[in-house]
RNA sequence: CGGGGUGUAGCGCAGCUUGGUAGCGCGCCUGCUUUGGGAGCAGGAGGUCGUCGGUUCGAAUCCGGCCACCCCGACCA
């Protein structure tokens, strides 16, 4: 596998200062810091064929994390798991006129099996709308049978022509949610709810602050009525869209005859909604957070909150494991991730190292912290001396161990709010459309806008920036589109970006 | 699909112009010394040069075909 390198390769007279664990910083350019961090890192790994990924057990755990968190919110509001099929008729697709349309240029899909050309070609599902339609009208004939509110976890496949890794891959992880109900009124309300958790997820879980807003009609999903996102900014001012939601009207419950008879005996087609958080938040936390340095995992998503580096050798190594150990184990039982770094190598390295993988506690113990009754601790990110590099604060055993649950929560609060004056920092309401073009070369431009499409397209070859979203906080405003100066749509200004 | 690259040791690269049987850095293995911000010395292992064909006494190098991957644009979570 080959990383590819900053804009200078590789001089092997002239090896860069950094040796070779570090990446080109994200100050230069943050593309090939990114594609250089995501293995560095330990996060993945190319796989085989183009657009696929390996998650290797670092960024597997950052999932699980993930996974875990998110699940418990869906179970919190009353959703249950499921597992439906990978493969799909391919005939079932197209019962949505939409929904193929939108679809049918990333779709994968088995035409041969058990040696034999199939009857049907079978689609690797790219979402499972249909699928999960045609299962629900089975087990829909009542409104007592509603609502259902089923979520699966599950990999989809949808042929990318550019893949990047976490943000854009050919194969990726989701959860999909899927649920029925009997009057639109419910439907949407469970579309905002869901809509709201991802939204939490994102500040609590994530600690990046995200624009939640209606998506416009040229970005919706295929086949939906309504779509909401969650947008996050970028280290590089541009926007990922990192969780959707979807009021999906009575589309599929038509196309699939997803019908019920309420309490008149009137024969009625059900409303249904889906909503989807992937593994693209892990790209959204590596590129919201990270700094030239690597890494910057949200203590609430760090596979390691505190890593111990054990100093000394010979005699003294003894007592310090010893005491490294001890200090472990009492911040496990304080329900911290600790992990203690007993590698055979120098102390530095391991320092740099964690520091790439974004740890956000590095504690050093040598025998002159164990004679003084103290480690040394320092915080990914936070102060920093003139050298650029870690403060580091002199804490007693005890209390390093009874404040690390304060302190984890009081860095999480810290990223957040950094991300947050960052985005706020890199946003405008822009009124004038030479500022439009300056704005959304840095940040997000809040601008109104006449909702054409013709006039989106517009805007995106001229500038490369789209419409995130209709944000749910601007307040009523109408006027002048930015582009065309026609009257504006939506009673809002939108967010516009370029996005990954 | 367009445009641009690249395929040589685990990783990053040089060698190719001017053919003579492969080299550097990092990593890896062994030993000794080291360890508070990317350790040092010594020894060592590791490559049918993407692939198929052609030219030649001889091809990593020259010629042709194919394949793959990466990067930049048009679709997408």
């Amino acid at each position: 596998m080959r990383v590819p390198m900053a804009a200078k390769k590789n001089d092997t007279k002239a090896p860069r200062a950094r040796g070779d664990l570090g990446v080109t910083p994200l100050s230069e350019d943050v593309s090939a810091w990114y594609n250089e961090l995501v293995f560095k890192a330990e996060l993945a790994d190319r796989g085989p064929s183009k657009g696929s990924m390996v998650i290797r057990p670092y960024g597997y755990r950052v999932w699980e994390l993930l996974q875990s968190q998110l699940d418990q919110r869906f179970k919190d509001t009353g959703h249950v798991n499921a597992s439906f099929p990978l493969f799909i008729p391919m005939s079932y697709l197209e019962r949505e006129a939409e929904h193929v349309e939108g679809f049918s240029p990333e779709l994968a899909v088995v035409t041969h099996a058990g040696g034999k050309k199939l009857e049907e070609p079978l689609v690797v599902r790219p979402t499972s709308e249909t699928v999960i339609g045609e299962m629900y009208a089975k087990w829909v004939s009542s409104y007592r049978d509603l609502p259902i509110l089923i979520n699966q976890w599950a990999n989809v496949v949808r042929w990318e022509l550019r893949p990047r890794i976490f943000l854009r891959t050919t194969e990726f992880l989701w959860q999909e949610g899927h649920t029925a109900h009997a009057t639109e009124a419910e439907a949407r309300e469970e579309t905002i709810r869901m809509f709201d958790v991802y939204a939490e997820f994102a500040n609590n879980v994530a600690a990046i602050p995200v624009v939640q807003g209606e998506k416009t009609p040229g970005e919706r999903f295929a086949g939906a009525v309504n779509t909401y996102s969650i947008e996050g900014m970028m280290r590089d001012g541009k926007a990922l869209q990192s969780g959707t939601s979807h009021y999906l009207g009575t589309n599929f419950a038509k196309a699939f005859d997803i019908t019920f008879q309420d309490e008149n005996s009137q024969l009625q087609h059900a409303h249904t909604t889906s909503w989807g958080m992937s593994t693209r938040m892990i790209g959204a936390v590596i590129l919201a957070h990270g700094d030239d340095a690597g890494l910057v995992l949200p203590p609430r998503l760090a596979p390691i909150q505190v890593v111990i580096v054990p100093i000394g050798r010979g005699d003294q190594a003894e007592a310090v494991a010893a005491k490294a150990s001890e200090l472990a184990d009492r911040l496990k039982a304080a329900g911290v991730r600790v992990h203690v770094d007993d590698r055979d190598a120098s102390p530095g390295f391991k320092f740099n190292d964690w520091e790439l993988k974004g740890v956000p506690f590095r504690v050093e113990l040598g025998p002159r912290d164990l004679e003084a009754g103290h480690v040394l601790m320092a915080q990914r990110v936070g102060e920093v001396d003139d050298k650029g590099r870690a403060v580091k604060e002199t804490l007693g055993f005890d209390e390093f161990v009874a404040g690390m649950p304060v302190r984890l929560d009081a860095y999480h609060d810290h990223l957040h709010e950094r991300a947050r004056s960052f985005r706020d920092e890199h946003s405008a309401t822009i009124d004038d459309w030479d500022a439009f073009v300056a704005q959304v070369a840095v940040g997000f431009a809040y601008a109104l806008h006449c909702g054409e499409e013709s006039c989106e397209d517009d805007i995106k070859s001229q500038t490369a920036a789209t419409p995130r979203c209709i944000p749910t906080e601007s307040g009523e405003e109408t006027g002048a589109c930015i582009r065309c100066g026609k009257d504006s749509a939506y009673g809002k200004r939108v967010v516009f970006a370029r996005a990954y």
